[in-house]
DNA sequence: TTTCTCATCGAAAACGTTTTCGATTTTACC
DNA sequence: GGTAAAATCGAAAACGTTTTCGATGAGAAA
C-alpha cells in the first residue's frame, strides 16, 4: 500500500540508504554489482522517488505556472499546447491558472504560484493590467519569467511577442495596393499592447500612403464577438456607405462583419474588402474566406517555454539572466475578402 | 534573498520553531500574546510557508492532474475553465496534460502523474485507449481518479457524462417530429463511446418511429472537421438525394456541411434539416442558425473537481470512496436548420 | 612488513514543516 | 501556603531524499 522508498530497498539488500541513492544517481563511488541489484530491485518494486522529499531537498520542483487571461479561446488555448508540448520535453509540468482579464486575480494568482514554489512562470497579462508592481516583485526575487503575447513593455524580462504595428501595417497596405480608397479598423478595446500597435500600424500605413487618417472610421469596443462583427458591419453602412476596405483587430469580429455584408447583399471583395487577424480555422471556411494574418499560437508557446527554460539553467548555473525579447514572424495569408 | 522560515521567525522572537508553528496554524496552546506577536512578524516578514516541506509532510500536494486528448478544442477548453475555476475555490492547483488521443502518452502521462503524487487526477480517455489496467492500477494504489465525458464504462470509478443516447435520441427524434423521412447521420470515428452512442440513439430513434435503420446513411470518417462536413454534405447530394435530413456528431462538421449546402443551392431546412452536437458558439452565427445539442462543458469540468474534491475529503478521513455516476442534462437548442 | 592508493561504502546533516508528548509555568481553589 | 488543574511552551521525531566527508578494506608498491 505505502509507495516504496529508498530505505525499503536498502534493508532488503542490507546497504545503506546513501549507497542506494548514488546507485540509482549513476554516482561512481558504487560498484558495478551492487548498482546492478539495486537497479534491478528497484524496478521489480516500481520505486518511484517520492517528489516531495526530491523538491525540498534540491528547491526545485520541476513545474512551471502559466497564467493566462482565457482559456476558452482558440489562439491561447493554442499556445497553451505550444508550451505544454515544450515543457513535457524537458521534463516539466505545467501549472494553469486564468485571469478572467481581472488584475486583481491576476495578482493573487501570481501569489499563489510563487508560494507554491513553481520554478518559473510564463504570463499574458490581463487588459486591466496597467500597474506591474506584482511582476518586478517577483524578477527581484531571482524567479525567473517570461511574458507572451499581452506583455509590457516596461518590465525588464523576456518576451515573446509579434510585430503587431508591422503586422497591422502589412494587412492595411494590402487593402490600399488592391484599391481601396477608405479604409475603416475595428480596433475592439483601447487598452491592450496589442489594440494599440495594430491600431498604429494602421494609421501608419494610411499616412503612409497619404491618406488621411479618419478618427470616425475607428470602431472601438470592450468585447470581440461575432456579435459585435455584425453590429459594426451595420454601423459601418449606416454612417460610411464610401468606406471599401476594412482592418479587423480579430478573425472572429470580422467572420462577424462578413456574415452580415452577406446578408446585406453588400459584396465582397468588391464592394467592401476585409482583411482579419490571427488565421482562425475558421477564417479558411467561411464565404468567402478571410484574408488574414497569421498568428502563430502554437509557436509562441514553444518559444516561451524555451526561454524560460534557458532561464531556469542559467539560474541554476548561477549565471545573470539576460532578458531577451524574441520577436516571432507573422505573414498575410490572401484568400477570397479581398482583391488581386 | 532566501525566503522566510519558521526559524527565522522563532528566532528574531526568541521562541521555538514548534510555538511559531503552533501559533500561525491556530493550536489552543499558544497565548493570544505570543500568537499575535507571531503572526505581525510574519506578516511583516512576508512568511510564506515552504511547501515542499508542507508536502512532504503532509503527504499532499494540494494539486491535481488532468489529462485531456485535445486542449485546442472548444468543448475541452471550456471544461478546462470548468475544473479551474472550482479548483480554484478549494485552493488546489491543476496540472494539464494532453494525451493527443494516443494511448501510449495517456499512460505515461499517468505515470508521470503519480510519480509527481498529485493528489488525484481527471481524465477523459483517448480515442484508442482500449485497455484500462493504467487506470485501474492507479485506483488500486488508492488514489482518486474522476473520468469525464470519453469514459470506460467497465472501470469502477466516478464518472461525468452526458447520456449521449438519449441526447441523439432527441435530436434524431426531433427531424423526425418535423417531417423527415429519410435521415442520415454523420458518426464520425468508430471507437469512443460518445460516438458510439450517439449512433445508438440515433439509431433507436428510427426504429421506435417505423423508420428503416439504413446503414449506407451513416457516414464513418476519422477526423471530425469542417472540410470533412463539406465532403460528406457531397457525398450526400450524389449518393442520397431523397436524404431530407441528417443528425451531425458534432458542430463543427455540422457547419462544414451546411457551408457547402448553402454554396450548391441545397435549402435548409426546407430541402434538407440538420440537427449538430455541443452547442458550440459559432451554432447561432451560422445562415442559417444551427439546431444542436447544448453540451455543458463547463459544468461538466466543474461536477468532475466537486466529485473528485470529496473522494479527495472522503480518503483523508479515511472513509471509503463509493463510485458515483453524474449524469448532466442536455437539451435541444432549436434554431433555423430545422423545421417548425 | 609498512605505506600508499584506490575502490567502495555509510554516518550524518540538511531541507522546513507538523505533531506528539512531556515539561514547566501559571492560575484557581481550599 | 499547598495542591490540583489548566495554560503554555519546547524537544524531538518524522517525512524521504541528496550530498559531504570520513571510514574501511583490498591491493599495489616499497
Amino acid at each position: 500500500m505505502k509507495p516504496v522508498t529508498l530505505k525499503d530497498i536498502s534493508e532488503k539488500l542490507g546497504i545503506s540508504v546513501t549507497t542506494v541513492s548514488k546507485a540509482l544517481k549513476g554516482y561512481p563511488d558504487v560498484s558495478k554489482k551492487t548498482r546492478a541489484l539495486v537497479k534491478e530491485l528497484a524496478e521489480t518494486l516500481n520505486y518511484k522517488p517520492n517528489a516531495f522529499a526530491v523538491n525540498l531537498r534540491t528547491e526545485e520542483s520541476k513545474t512551471i505556472g502559466l497564467i493566462i487571461p482565457e482559456i476558452v479561446h482558440h489562439f491561447f488555448s493554442s499556445v497553451i499546447k505550444g508550451i505544454i508540448s515544450q515543457a513535457e520535453k524537458k521534463g516539466y509540468l505545467v501549472i494553469i491558472l486564468q485571469s478572467n482579464e481581472s488584475y486583481a486575480l491576476e495578482k493573487k494568482q501570481l501569489d499563489l504560484l510563487v508560494s507554491k514554489r513553481v520554478d518559473g512562470i510564463l504570463i499574458s497579462l490581463a487588459n486591466g493590467t496597467a500597474d506591474f508592481k506584482h511582476i518586478t516583485d517577483i524578477i527581484d526575487q531571482g524567479k525567473p519569467i517570461v511574458m507572451f503575447d499581452k506583455i509590457a513593455k516596461i518590465v525588464k524580462c523576456s518576451k515573446v511577442i509579434i510585430d503587431d504595428r508591422k503586422a497591422a501595417y502589412t494587412a492595411t497596405q494590402h487593402l490600399i495596393d488592391t484599391g481601396c480608397k477608405r479604409i475603416a479598423h475595428f480596433r475592439g478595446p483601447l487598452l491592450p499592447q496589442n489594440s494599440i500597435d495594430r491600431f498604429l500600424g494602421y494609421k501608419k500605413a494610411l499616412e503612409d500612403n497619404g491618406m488621411t487618417y479618419d478618427p470616425s472610421l475607428v470602431y472601438i469596443f470592450d468585447d470581440m464577438t461575432f456579435e459585435v462583427g455584425e453590429m459594426f458591419a451595420r454601423k459601418i453602412l449606416a454612417e460610411h456607405a464610401d468606406v471599401d476596405g476594412i482592418f479587423v483587430n480579430t478573425d472572429l469580429v470580422a467572420i462577424g462583419a462578413i456574415t452580415e455584408f452577406n446578408r446585406q447583399g453588400v459584396n465582397i471583395p468588391e464592394d467592401i474588402s476585409i482583411v482579419g487577424f490571427s488565421n482562425w480555422f475558421m477564417s479558411s471556411a467561411i464565404t468567402p474566406s478571410l484574408t488574414t494574418i497569421n498568428q502563430p499560437g502554437f509557436e509562441m508557446g514553444k518559444m516561451a517555454f524555451k526561454q524560460l527554460y534557458k532561464e531556469l539553467k542559467a539560474k541554476k548555473k548561477k549565471k545573470d539572466i539576460i532578458p531577451k525579447i524574441i520577436e516571432l514572424e507573422t505573414n498575410l495569408v490572401k484568400r477570397n475578402s479581398t482583391r488581386e
